[in-house]
Parts: structure tokens; C-alpha cells; sequence
DNA sequence: ATGTTAGGGTGTGGGT
DNA sequence: ACCCACACCCTAA
């Protein structure tokens, strides 16, 4: 039967009134969506988009049927003719050789009438068996007319090798010769009318060769979206437990401009429809109370089927380019679809632009329910764009609206039933339901989610209902597939889904895989608390940097198989085409911003621009990790592996200069490096700063170190784990701190707000300006105060919800007891309604419920603790294994409290705490106090005189007297205060052996490990230094560099320190006189080690004559840095 | 059908 | 009791 009428009369005849730059009369439309049924309509690419309408004055849907679509493939000639036996002859292959005999044995199995081909020259670079240049008989039939046979394609004939293009799909084919890159303005040179149309869109018209779409230069902006927001409520049918919809609210913005600021209002129509419960009936006096109900229009439905074709007439009326919702592809569309078909609506794909028929099969009709129409799934679109504890409306309002706990009502979706006893529930429902559309359609405007995939789309030239489903390979896919053949290469095979399966995935039985090469290098942290400022270098954008340093591309490194095969491209090469793609991307980001730089920039404009910019940077970020994608369509692993190979030597090379200018590095990460500047000044680190970059930056043509930013303190805990003080400066040249938390387990979902606001509180001690005592004071009491709190139940349950993502179905998990969340949302999945699957974020609070089971098996939904008596919060779990642990690590490089005190403030069980903690028994343990600053550093020895016994120095104290007081032999009577100048001496000969130690090591390299890699791996020089490299396994060898001399003498001048020691001792005059001796030897050689100027030979010159090249280091220019970004996943 | 590797942390269970 | 491998999760880059 035909669809319910249309209010709108369908217009047959398209009215030229536009005419392209020729003079032609031309239909122009703007393209938003395609769609091919390759199956049943091969050859024929739909296009869905808007024109305009001059009888209406506005803009409005249509659809463009491109027919003739033709199958394009590429026969390699053989050199010589096979024989019979499939062996070669000496009979060379001409070209007319390979048509005749695809001509005389394949047309015919292809029941082809006929086709087109030609000799074409064409590139290749995906298999070093196939020429990288050649020529080729491109042959187009058409898409009637099946594909070659796969074995054909692989094995070639008897006068061609092999054939390449038959697996593309027509769309495909159609973009790139079109050179289409996502939505744009089109002309159709010879659009024809439609007398049975196939879509629903106001204007459809047919245009039977593909040569007559062409792009529209100069464009004018993209017209405007109609956009239906929707969202619905659902009951669990307590007879058949099924899951019916039972109200559904709209809301609608007929004019939606994704290239301005959000629209006010955010929509111009609302409209809400419910029906009962199957096992429910209507409350008596629900008609009156629709009747005074004014805040929007509601319709009430006696059934789920009416419910449902009501609204199947409204989308097909409204006819959305858009349609928003929140979880609509992880569950609505697959309930949409069932009670579709359970109700037995028909004419369902008026949902879509297509006229189909119905088809009873779910998963078929899930996959094009809304085609023509772009689905903008908030749910999924805020997971690639914003992080957050979980994705469900409730926490997307509180991360992206800012709404306060409790300004938007939270429901339990077994609650709508309850809803439906009375009228005023029932209203009350549906002012929840429009909300919430609204909600939802408020963060689709606030994260700009289609302005955003519009952008990505037209950089990566792919469909943009396909970027709004996420997924970076696909992206990827496109744009190198459009970058490839604009180039004249032939591009490498779309693979099936059952090649995939069979190659050996080396698995660790569950789902992750074991990594296929070595990724970017941790160096590893020198824990502590530095309360000096800490300078924090990062490359720009490392690894697409590195892709066009080097030079990296299919087309200049040839894949093979050897892992280790990590040999640089010729110098000589043009540039590839990857390192071309990725300039493009970086030069159009760089003008874009230069753009948003001018202050007269209209605000639309700018957030277009932003946006542009993002988009952009996004796609140059992603393209390193297709690479290493092993499903990809461009994989190539050897190509990914020598961009992280160069990526780690980059890293090493940078930690080295680093050392070699005298800084200290403490971390770094794949590609950044952290410097402890031992300075309060933030100017002069950031002159340090700029005159590293300067250094590091000689180095490379695109790779470019950048100032990161700069820490008053940080807390080091370990690799990927800290927390810091960042320093900034405000427009008004103010310094403004903030906290930044990397890594911590307060950032992670899995641990409770409990524990991350206590492990907050404790940081805000730690990263603090306060005498050291009162931090560890503050922590401890505010630890008593929790437990307090907790004790007398004063802690709201929300803090005490610990969310879990399943990575697959919930039923799929070896041992689902051992898993809280997995145990959760499987007794949760009982109940009917919306089940956790993959992907899920469960959320659970450990419950004491009266059982001796381990923790992890006393996990229960909140709303099972709710509505339950018996059910009651884990305190001791809460204090034992949330907040000790979080507390603990944060504090662990701090002095003044343990694993025990912790403990004792919370009032935990302390025995256990006892025994792992270090030594109390040393009353003043210097090197406890500064180990963590001084890592890899030697005591200071020196010989009594008397008996001959060393002497170990850590500090100035040796237990509870200071050293030069007592000798290490308790025999001995002599004290080392009264040969005060051997002392002296001694550790003048220390420090030479130092100096020599470095020296020494400049020139050999003294690993033994490192001996045999040498001879294999050439030295690579640095300045006029050789270092070695690296040894096995891209480890670099650990040498005495200038960081570790300059960091062993700053250790002794530390340990001479009486100012460092927190509480200054009463000592004896000539002992101080002493020690300020011994501290002012070390000093000597320091004193000329400013940040400014670093020369060896000046350095050292008072110990140590050798003639030796100084390190001349360019002058510091007194400028800052203008440009310094926030980027997300930047390396 | 859905980009990569590096690395920390919890918890279990088996072996010594 | 201790060590270790393993599964699982989430983060940094
Ligand atoms: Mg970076
Ligand atoms: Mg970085």
C-alpha cells in the first residue's frame, strides 16, 4: 500500500533555475548522506540532500539516483605467456594479448554484452612483488554484471597476473572518480524526472551517468538540517516479560545551521505521544487531565501499534535529515525495530528516505532503519569526544550541561510503570521525557557534534552518517583512498570479512592481543615531591611529525616481513604520499588558526574555524594508529613500527642533549620530558626552556619541540602516575596555579568518588604552600574525619558507586563471580528491559550482606542497596581498600607518614601495616628525606686516617651525631673533624674520579651487554660524542652522562647542607665551620655550572686540566612563547 | 565493524 | 607465607 499522504505535494519535474559555470542548466543539491544496495541495485549510488525551492523559499529534501555506477578493475600484464600448465613460455604478453583473452574467456563468464577498456598507466606500492609502475587494461562493465572471481583476481590468467579493483563497492568507485569528499554542493548537468520516485524526499531526480555530477566551486555555505530529536520510555510487560515502548517525545528544529552558534530557541516544535502498558489500563480521569495539560502537545495512543505508526507518520511528515537521540544505535533502534515488527506496523521504511519493502529480519532492518537520515547518537558521539565516568544522559547533563546534582530527574527505568497509576504521574512522565529530548539535544548543540563530523568528513572525503558512528579506520580508509588515486596509484584491496578471520591472531584467549611491536618510550621517573619548579618539554604532534621528517610512506619504504627492518628512506626521495597528506592537514590547520587569530572574526565564524582546526588535527593524530591497525585497509605494520622506533631515539636523543646542557630530567613520556629546573623563577624557566627547544629544534626540519608548561610543584609517584601544580600566566601577566592529575587513581572510573575526593584532598595538602607538618597534619585529620563520617552513615551513596566498563557480553566472562560488574549486570539483565552488553559502564557499591564472600562478590546496583533491608554499606572495604590504597601512594614519597599511619587515622587494623614499612629504627635517615631526589647517586667515602675504615656520608648526621664527630669503626678514637683537610681531600679525589668517570664514558661504551650490539649497530654521534645508541631491544644503555656527574655533585653539596635538614641542629662551631668546608669544596666546582652559560672546560678547569671542545650554547632571546595549547591524545 | 603500545593496579589461583 | 602468571580494567601518550 502507498504511504499516508503527504501534505506537501511531491514536485516530478526539477526546476533548473541554477546554471553551473558553463552555462548549463544544472539541478544543485547539497549531499548529506548516500546509500547503495549493492545486492539488489548494483551500479546505482542514492544521495540524499537538500535544494532549493523557490516556491517555497527554503530548502528542501531530495534525493539523487546516480545510475551506471560502472566496475572498474585493472589486469596486470605477465611478461611472458603462460602455457597450459600454468607454466611460463618465452612468448612476451602485449596488451592486445590481455584483452583478447579477457575478451575470449572472461567476458563471456561475466555475461558481459559488453565493456569498456583501455591501456592505462597506473603506480603500486602495497606488495613489493608488483611493479611499482606499470601499465595496466582497465576494463569498465557493468554493475549488473557479477564481480571477478577471487581466485582470478589472485592468480591472474594466462597473460595477466593478476587483476585488482573488483572488490570495490560502487559508491566507492563513484566518490573517488568523482572526487567527492564528503557533504557538498553538487551539480547534475542532465538531471532527468522521476515518475516512480524511490524516496520519500520532496525532489527526486535521476542522472544516468556519474560524469555528470560534479562539485560546485566557490560553494555557498551548507544549507540548513531539519533535526528530530527523539526519546522514548519503555515497560518490561510483567506477563511475557517483553519490553514495550510506551511513550515516545519529539521535538523538532526545522532549520537547524550547523556553520552558526547553536540555535535559540533550541527547537520550534514539541509533541509527545504514550500509550498504556500492555498489562496496565489508563487512569479513569486521563482525558480530563490531558485536556488542561498545556505544556506540550500530547497524543494518546490505545495501543504500542498505534503509538507506533503515529510515529512513523511524524518522521515521515517532519521528512529530519537528522535524527538525535541518546543510546539509539547500542538499544533504541534495535527495540524500535523489534516492536516494529512484533506490532506488525507496516510501511516502515518511512523511518528512512528509501521505499522498501518490509523485510521481517531484525538485524536487516536495524541496519538502514533511518537511511537518507544522519543518526546522531549522542551517547556515542560524547564517547569519542569527551571523557566521562560513564556516558548516560544523567552523567552527560552534569559533564556537558553543567547541571547540578539533582536539577534533572533521575529515573530507574523499572520505575515508568509505576508512572502510568495515576493521570498525574502520567504527566509528570512525559515533562521527564521532553526533557530529557531537550537535554539531549542541548548536548548535540553544546559538543557541536555534527558541525564537528561535517568538518571530519570533508578532510577524509568519506559518508558522514558513517563518521557519526565512530570509528577512526574508516576515516582513515577514505582519505588515503582518495590521496592514493588522485595520484594514478591503484589502491589495495577492500578485504572481506572472512579473510580476516583466518590469519593466526595471537590472542591471549580473551579478547586483547598481545602487542606487534614496540610502542613509544617511558623513561623511567625519578619519584618524589619537587616543590621546585618543574619544566615540562612535549613535541608538537610527534608521530605525524616523524611520518614527515623521515619521509615515511608506502611509496618510499617497501614492506617486507623482518621485524627489525628499520632502514630509513632514501634522502633523495619525493616526498610520499602519507607525508604529503599529513602537510596538507598540518599547513590547512596552521591557517586555519592563523584565521582565528584576527580579532575582528565574527564569533560563528571563529567556532567554525575551532572546529576545522580539530577536526584537522584529529585526522593527522589518527593516522599513526591505522597504520599499526591490523583490519586496516592501508596496514602496515613495519611503517608504524619505524614511526615509534624514531619516536623512542627522538626521546633518548632529546634526554641526552638535555643532560649534555646540565638539566635534570626526571620523566618523560614517548614524547615529552620533564626537567627539574631546581629554580623559583618562572621567567628564567622559561628562558631555560626556549633555549632548549632552540637546541633540540636544530635537530629536525619538521619534528619541534615545544614549552609544555611549567609545574611550581610535582609529585611524582611513577610512570604515567602524578599530580602537579601547573603555572600559567593571565592576560594581565598574572600567575594563575591549577592541579593537573595524570594517571592517579582519582582520575579512574573504577575507583569511588569516596576515594578520589579523599585522594584529592590529600594532593591539596601535598601540592600546597604550608609548612611541611601541617600537610601531613591535614591529611591525617581529614582521614579521621571520613571514617567519622562514614561510621555515622553521612556519606551519600553516590560516592560510594563504582562504575566498571564490560568489555564484552556480560555472559561471555570465564568466571563471572570473580568480576563485581560483570556479576551486577547479570543479575540486573533478569529483569528485562535494557541489558548491559559489551561496552557497558556498570556501576556497583560494595555492600556487607551478611555472607563471608570476598568483596568482589558483595557488589550490588545502588538500587539493589536502595530497596534493600538487609543490604548494608562495606565500611571496612570503603577504608581499607578504597581510601588507604589511593591515600597511601600519594603519600608515599612523603616523610611524617606511612602505610601504617594511614591506616591508624582510619582506624583500620594495623598489623598488617607493620611489617612492610621501612625502617623506623634510624631516627634522622638522611637519604630517606632526599633519596628520592637524588636516585642513582653514591655515598660520599673518605678513609679514617687513624684505622683505616670508610667512612659512608648520606648527610650530615650518622644517626643522631653529626659524622665528622664520630668515626664508623666504634674502636677508632679518632675523629674525622680532627683530619678535617684529608677529609677535604678526599673528597676533591672523589669528585676528579667523577669527572674522570664521565670522561671516560664519552668515549666507551662500558655496558658488557652493549659489546656485542656494537659491532652490529654503528655509533651514532651526537655533537662530537660518540654514544651508543642503543643495545638489544632498543633499550638505551645506561651511561654516565653529564646529568648523573652534575646530579652526583649536587647530592654532596646536598648532603653538606645544614639549611637542608628540617629542623636546624645545635652544633658545635668548628663541626659546622666543617661541614660548611666540605659544602663550599663541592660549591667550587658547581659555582660555575650557572643556567646560563655551560662550559666543560671552564668547569672543571680548577680540577682538572684537559683541553676538550666546550659545548657553546646559543645566547638566550628574552621572549615567551606566544602559542601554547591544550592538545588531547597528542604525540 | 568499530586506531596503537606502555604501564599500573586489583584480584585469583597455583606452585613452592 | 610468598612469588608469579594471568585476566581484567583503565589510563597516558
Ligand atoms: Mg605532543
Ligand atoms: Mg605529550
Amino acid at each position: 500500500t502507498d504511504p499516508a499522504p503527504l501534505r506537501c505535494a511531491r514536485i516530478t519535474r526539477p526546476m533548473l533555475t541554477v546554471k553551473d559555470s558553463a552555462g548549463n542548466p544544472v539541478f544543485r543539491f547539497f549531499w548529506w548522506d548516500a546509500y547503495e544496495n549493492v545486492t539488489k541495485r548494483p551500479g546505482e549510488i542514492f544521495l540524499f540532500g537538500k535544494t532549493y525551492c523557490d516556491a517555497v523559499k527554503s530548502y528542501v529534501s531530495c534525493c539523487v539516483v546516480v545510475q551506471n555506477v560502472e566496475r572498474k578493475i585493472y589486469l596486470l600484464p605477465r611478461t611472458h605467456v603462460l602455457d597450459l600448465h600454468r607454466r611460463p613460455t618465452d612468448t612476451p604478453v602485449s596488451m592486445i594479448d590481455v584483452y583478447h583473452e579477457f575478451n575470449n574467456n572472461y567476458a563471456p563468464r561475466l555475461c558481459l554484452k559488453s565493456f569498456k577498456s583501455r591501456k592505462v598507466t597506473k603506480y603500486y606500492c602495497f606488495d613489493p612483488n608488483i611493479p611499482t609502475e606499470s601499465e595496466y587494461l582497465e576494463i569498465r562493465y557493468s554493475g549488473k554484471n557479477p564481480r571477478v572471481d577471487a581466485d582470478i583476481c589472485k592468480d591472474g590468467g594466462k597473460t595477466f597476473s593478476c587483476v585488482f579493483g573488483s572488490r570495490s563497492s560502487f559508491l566507492e568507485i563513484f566518490l573517488l572518480e568523482r572526487r567527492i569528499k564528503g557533504p557538498c554542493w553538487l551539480d547534475i548537468v542532465n538531471p532527468e524526472p522521476v515518475h516512480n520516485p524511490v524516496s520519500y524526499c520532496k525532489f527526486e531526480i535521476h542522472c544516468s551517468k556519474p560524469i555528470d555530477v560534479s562539485i560546485v566551486q566557490d560553494p555557498p555555505p551548507p544549507p540548513s538540517l531539519v533535526a528530530l530529536t527523539i526519546n522514548m520510555q519503555t515497560v518490561v510487560n510483567s506477563t511475557n516479560m517483553q519490553n514495550e515502548i510506551v511513550m515516545m517525545s519529539f521535538l523538532v528544529h526545522s532549520k537547524y545551521a550547523v556553520d552558526k552558534k547553536p540555535p535559540n530557541p533550541l527547537f520550534q516544535q514539541h509533541f509527545c505521544v504514550f500509550t498504556r502498558p500492555g498489562d496496565q489500563n489508563f487512569p479513569y480521569d486521563i482525558h480530563n487531565a490531558l485536556q488542561t495539560f498545556k505544556a506540550t502537545k500530547v497524543q494518546k495512543m490505545d495501543s504500542e501499534r498505534a503509538l507506533l505508526n503515529y510515529f512513523l507518520l511524524q518522521v515521515q511528515k517532519i521528512d529530519p535529515d537528522v535524527v538525535v537521540g541518546h543510546d539509539l544505535l547500542d538499544y533504541q533502534i534495535g527495540l524500535l525495530c523489534e516492536r516494529l515488527l512484533h506490532c506488525k506496523t507496516s510501511n516502515i521504511s518511512r523511518l528512512s528516505k528509501v521505499k522498501r519493502a518490509d523485510v521481517p529480519n531484525k538485524r536487516l532492518l536495524e541496519k538502514d532503519l533511518f537511511v537518507g537520515r544522519l543518526v546522531c547518537d549522542i551517547k556515542l558521539s560524547s564517547k569519542e569526544l569527551i571523557k566521562s565516568r560513564s556516558y548516560d544522559l544523567g552523567t552527560l547533563c552534569q559533564n556537558v550541561l553543567k547541571l547540578g546534582q539533582g536539577e534533572r530527574i533521575e529515573m530507574e527505568s523499572d520505575e515508568v510503570p509505576r508512572f502510568f497509576q495515576t493521570s498525574t504521574d502520567i504527566l509528570k512522565l512525559i515533562t521527564f521525557t521532553m526533557q530529557d529530548a531537550a537535554y539531549i539535544l542541548k548536548i548535540m548543540y553544546e559538543l557541536n557534534v555534527i558541525p564537528l563530523a561535517l568538518q571530519i568528513t570533508n578532510i577524509a572525503g568519506n559518508v558522514m552518517s558513517r563518521t557519526l558512528l565512530g570509528g577512526r579506520s574508516e576515516r582513515n580508509e577514505l582519505l588515503l583512498l582518495h590521496a592514493f588515486s588522485e595520484r594514478d596509484y591503484i589502491v589495495p584491496e577492500k578485504n572481506t570479512f572472512k579473510d580476516l578471520d583466518d590469519g593466526e591472531t595471537k590472542r591471549n584467549a580473551s579478547s586483547k592481543k598481545k602487542p606487534a611491536y614496540s610502542g613509544g618510550l617511558v623513561l623511567d621517573p625519578k619519584v618524589g615531591f619537587y616543590d621546585k619548579l618543574v619544566l615540562l618539554m612535549d613535541f608538537n604532534s610527534l608521530y605525524p611529525s616523524i611520518i614527515q621528517e623521515y619521509n615515511i610512506c608506502f611509496t618510499t619504504i617497501s614492506s617486507t616481513d623482518s621485524e627489525e627492518d628499520i632502514s630509513l628512506p632514501d634522502q633523495q626521495l619525493p616526498p610520499g604520499i602519507l607525508p604529503t597528506e599529513i602537510r596538507k592537514l598540518v599547513e590547512s590547520r596552521r591557517y586555519v588558526k592563523k584565521l582565528m587569530n584576527n580579532p575582528d572574526l565574527a564569533p560563528d565564524l571563529k567556532m567554525q574555524y575551532n572546529i576545522r582546526q580539530m577536526a584537522l588535527k584529529l585526522t593527522a593524530n589518527s593516522m599513526y594508529g591505522c597504520l599499526g591497525f591490523v583490519h586496516s585497509r592501508f596496514y602496515a605494520k613495519n611503517l608504524a613500527a619505524l614511526v615509534t622506533f624514531k619516536g623512542r631515539e627522538i626521546l633518548t636523543n632529546t634526554k641526552d642533549l638535555v643532560e649534555k646542557m646540565l638539566y635534570q630530567v626526571i620523566y618523560g613520556d614517548t614524547d615529552s620530558i620533564m626537567i627539574n629546573t631546581n629554580t623559583l623563577e618562572y621567567d628564567d624557566v622559561f628562558k631555560i626552556g626556549v633555549r632548549i627547544k632552540q637546541e633540540v629544534n636544530k635537530l629536525y626540519k619538521q619534528i619541534e619541540l615545544d614549552i609544555d608548561g611549567v609545574f611550581k610543584y610535582l609529585l611524582l609517584l611513577k610512570k604515567k602516575k602524578y599530580a602537579a601544580v601547573v603555572i600559567s600566566k593571565d592576560r594581565n601577566h598574572q600567575l594563575q596555579y591549577h592541579q593537573e592529575h595524570k594517571g592517579l587513581d582519582i582520575v579512574r572510573r573504577d575507583w569511588s568518588q569516596l576515594a578520589a575526593t579523599a585522594g584529592k584532598v590529600t594532593l591539596d595538602n601535598i601540592l600546597n604552600d604550608q609548612p611541611y607538618e601541617d600537610r601531613i597534619e591535614n591529611i591525617h585529620a581529614h582521614l579521621a574525619k571520613l571514617k567519622e563520617d562514614l561510621d555515622q552513615n553521612k556519606v551519600p551513596l553516590s560516592l560510594l558507586v563504582i562504575t566498571k566498563q564490560l568489555t564484552k557480553d556480560p555472559r561471555l566472562y570465564n568466571n563471572h563471580t570473580q568480576f563485581p560488574h560483570v556479576q551486577v549486570a547479570l543479575r540486573y539483565n533478569k529483569r528485562g528491559g535494557r541489558v548491559f552488553k559489551a561496552g557497558d559502564i556498570v556501576s556497583y557499591i560494595i555492600c556487607e550482606d551478611g555472607t563471608n564472600l570476598p568483596a568482589t562478590q558483595r557488589a550490588y546496583h545502588i538500587e539493589e542497596l536502595k530497596n534493600s533491608e538487609h543490604l548494608k554499606i562495606d565500611i571496612k572495604y570503603y577504608l581499607g581498600q578504597q581510601i588507604h590504597p589511593v591515600v597511601s601512594r600519594l603519600c608515599e614519597p612523603l616523610e611524617g607518614t606511612d602505610l601504617y599511619q594511614i591506616a591508624n587515622c582510619l582506624g583500620l587494623d594495623t598489623t598488617n601495616f607493620k611489617k612492610p614499612v621501612r625502617s623506623t629504627t634510624e631516627p634522622t635517615d638522611n637519604l630517606a628525606k632526599t633519596r628520592n631526589l637524588f636516585t642513582n647517586v653514591d655515598p660520599f667515602v673518605f678513609i679514617c686516617t687513624s684505622c683505616k675504615t670508610e667512612n659512608k656520608v648520606t648527610g650530615v648526621f650518622d644517626g643522631n651525631v653529626p659524622f665528622l664527630t664520630k668515626c664508623a669503626n666504634p674502636e677508632c678514637g679518632i675523629r674525622p673533624i680532627d683530619y678535617l683537610g684529608s677529609v677535604s681531600n678526599q673528597l676533591t679525589l672523589s669528585i676528579r674520579g667523577y669527572i674522570k668517570q664521565y670522561y671516560r664514558n664519552q668515549l666507551t661504551c662500558e655496558d658488557p651487554a652493549c659489546v656485542n650490539e656494537t659491532t652490529r649497530v654503528p655509533l651514532k654521534f651526537v655533537g662530537k660524542y660518540p654514544i651508543c645508541t642503543f643495545c638489544k631491544k632498543g633499550i638505551m644503555y645506561q651511561k654516565y652522562t653529564e646529568g648523573d656527574l652534575y646530579n652526583q655533585l649536587r647530592y654532596f653539596q646536598h648532603i653538606f647542607d645544614l639549611s637542608k635538614l628540617g629542623k636546624r641542629p645545635i652544633l658545635d662551631g668548628t663541626i659546622e665551620s666543617g661541614i660548611h668546608n666540605l659544602k663550599e669544596t663541592v660549591e667550587r666546582v658547581l659555582q660555575h655550572s650557572g643556567y646560563a652559560t655551560i662550559n666543560l672546560t671552564k668547569l672543571f678547569s680548577s680540577l682538572f686540566v684537559q683541553n676538550r671542545d666546550s659545548i657553546i650554547l646559543p645566547s638566550v632571546e628574552n621572549h615567551t612563547i606566544d602559542e601554547y595549547e591544550e592538545d588531547f591524545d597528542d604525540f
